[in-house]
DNA sequence: TTGTACGCGTTATCAA
DNA sequence: TTGATAACGCGTACAA
């Protein structure tokens, strides 16, 4: 590997100009500009990124921390943020956190000491006064990824969940449906909460009396969907819709419907949230509510490279779902 | 940020002899061990990852190049690796390289340009000789996922596709099938190659005719399935079941069947390839032929910190698919 | 067992 | 517009 001394020499000018060069931080001649980065060519010449970032105490990377790499769901988030990073010229840096608190914080820590530019983080183990102590008092610029803070507002990036939620109802509503039944996450989950408000919101909207014996909290995972079901059903068999809060729900709800005896959709209408993989080859395909992973993580990204002084473009930071129609809902007969 | 030599200082040491506790390099007394170990803990001291990359030439940093990070399949894969690469005090780092010969050779060379110590490479796009190259002739030390290269193949970290193509045929066999067809990837790939050779190996151990006409190349994707099968159904109606050489392509290929008012699986049965994430949500679900994806990238990993001077455990590098149970096969009335 | 002193390759400051 | 030169923070011969 060629040093910076060494195309020096063979340009014929002193270290330091070629670093203007390859920089621009200094008006450099033309001839000698030319002639440096004939040099650079013919040493195939890079610079050490070590060497640079004891210089500048800048690395070029940032990381990311998710709950689960493999996820499709987090996949695709962290396809957004690479293509920024990577068309930025800097590198992305993973890390795990598998939504537990102790391993997210060694997770940021351990991106931190590696001296990342910034990081992204997606966490559900810690809590909001931690992400605000990180993003607050950390040495390196902090955006968060599905959670909305009050007092970092301008360093999250979320989707609209209650918007979510009330397309989903609405779309029931508009089929006919007036018996909804709701397949919430855990209510301590903001995202949860807001859903919830969301269907509650398009009920009243449409003159539809809220009734608490058709909401059940559940879990987010496919058992806790299909348990969520039996008890619905039992509770309230008049139900000829279900909005679950995610799609691994929809999973196992739908399976406890049709172990049920029920029709999907002639039956009971079913629609999911997130638009995951599964939905496409769930039976009947889920009608679900997507949210734009790419583009959020995209997005992060930029709001991450704004605070690192690359030119700012305007950034969203919040997003609209918008509702995936597919065969899970069917027209109520009048 | 304390460095090195605060550290020495509150110690009453030298940086050298701080540098040695941290590193372990030199014996040093446990007295001042110990007073050194207290003055990192009360300054919070981290090295500074680039003044240590300079000084020593290594990043600590592991590359990592997939097709698509937001595959389930590579991501199970980049799981496995980030488990090990963290374990052992590195980093990952990733890059798409999206299929694409240009890409991915622009992906592989940023990761080296960041100086990592090693790099994991699943590539489609390259030609074996562009990896043989690489391998023999890289600045660091690279392993191959996905491929059996013979010049390279202690570098290799692969599953066994010709067993897993038998493992399907002879469990078809077992239900009494005798009218076997087979959708197999593109035969430029050695994946597709040994999947049908396996295919074919299972045939010939049964005393099965190998028929031709119940062979058709698609292209791992699903819509190719589907269309795969129509001309299957259509050139060989007395098939009874099918292989796919994935996953995706039985998806599709089931869609035609069920289009065509064949039942899966009392009138055709269905083996897929892969067991992603998918199989487990058609209906009737897939039994499929898995590949312990977790485990290879932990496989990927070691022999890449082998490599690296870590202690070496053995490390397997071709790893045997299991046949997964699930209901989309019948056996057949005799 | 410990300390001194140099080198790693770059960028930034200052002077010319 | 350019060149010397001093950091940047660590590891490691070499000497003690």
């Amino acid at each position: 590997m060629a040093t910076i001394r060494e195309v020096s020499r063979l340009a014929g000018v002193s270290p330091a100009t070629v670093s203007r060069v390859l920089n621009g931080t200094t008006p450099v001649a033309d001839t000698t500009k030319e002639r440096v980065l004939e040099a650079v060519a013919t040493l195939e010449y890079k610079p050490n990124a070590f060497a640079r970032g004891l210089a500048t105490n800048r690395s070029g990377g940032i990381g990311i921390t998710v709950n689960q790499v493999s996820s499709p769901y987090f996949g695709a988030f962290i396809e957004g943020v690479e293509q920024v990073v990577r068309a930025a010229g800097l590198h992305l840096m993973v890390s795990s956190g598998f939504a537990d608190a102790k391993a997210e914080r060694d997770s940021i820590e351990f991106l931190l000491e590696r001296r990342c530019d910034g990081v992204v983080v997606q966490a559900e183990g810690l809590s909001d006064d931690d992400l605000i102590d990180l993003v607050q008092q950390g040495p390196a610029p902090v955006v968060v990824f599905g959670r909305r803070i009050a007092e970092i507002e301008d360093r999250c990036v979320v989707t609209n969940n209650e918007l979510g939620g009330a397309l989903a109802t609405r779309y029931l509503l508009d089929h006919g449906h007036r018996h909804i039944g709701h397949v919430t996450g855990p209510l301590s989950y903001p995202d949860a909460r807001e859903r919830l408000h969301g269907y509650r919101r398009a009920l009243e909207a449409a003159g539809v009396a809220y009734d608490d014996r058709y909401t059940v909290e559940s879990n987010f995972l496919e058992e806790g969907g299909a348990q969520a079901v039996a008890r619905l059903i039992a509770r309230a068999p008049e139900l000829t819709a279900i909005f679950f809060a995610n799609d691994q729900m929809a999973a196992g709800g739908m399976r406890t419907l049709r172990e049920a005896g029920r029709d999907i959709p002639n039956d009971v209408s079913v629609v999911g949230y997130d638009d995951v993989f599964l939905a496409r080859y769930l039976t009947p395909t889920l009608t679900t509510i997507r949210q734009p992973l790419v583009d959020m993580g995209r997005a992060a990204a930029h709001l991450l490279l704004e605070r690192l002084g690359h030119v700012g473009r305007e950034v969203v930071r919040r997003f609209d779902p918008e509702l995936v129609e597919r065969q899970s809902v069917a027209r109520i007969a009048r």
